[in-house]
DNA sequence: AGCGTGACGAGTA
DNA sequence: ATACTCGCCACGC
């Protein structure tokens, strides 16, 4: 950084996408946080401009944990994705019997993460 | 200015 | 279960 006239933008990522990867950074292994409920954790921008963030920047963070709110594997990433959730145990919901072609999908009533449990589970039955 | 697009989401058929 | 519509909003043309 030398001078003080150095461009905001130059190494740094808008203040927006900085915040949407720190939650996404906070997110704990073998859970998903969607990118509405990010949007909303944020109180700030909606699903489709975490999407964004995510297209552009999210090398930057554990990608596979922010998913899309009915579960679907990321395209394109499909296979790397679940590489991910197998090793993080992230609950997921095998397709339905004879459908081979079709890849799990997230189990999203275990997966979802609130951005308030540790993952103590417990609290339910 | 408009118009199409997208790592979305909820609702409806 | 899938397909489609509509609302959403930042971006690029």
């Amino acid at each position: 950084m030398g001078t003080m006239s150095e461009h905001p933008t130059a190494d740094a990522l808008p203040e927006y996408a900085e915040r949407v990867l720190d939650v996404a950074d906070l997110i704990p292994p073998g859970r998903v946080m969607t990118y509405g409920d990010i949007a909303e954790w944020l109180g700030d921008g909606g699903p489709r401009q975490v999407g964004r963030v995510m297209t552009l920047y999210g090398g930057a963070a554990p990608w596979w944990r922010v998913v899309r709110s009915d579960g679907a594997l990321l395209p394109g990433h499909e296979l790397r994705a679940l590489d991910h959730y197998r090793e993080e145990s992230t609950p997921l919901r095998e397709a339905s019997r004879g459908a081979e072609g079709h890849l799990p999908r997230l189990d999203m009533r275990r997966a979802r993460w609130d951005g308030v449990t540790g993952g103590g589970g417990g609290a339910h039955t």
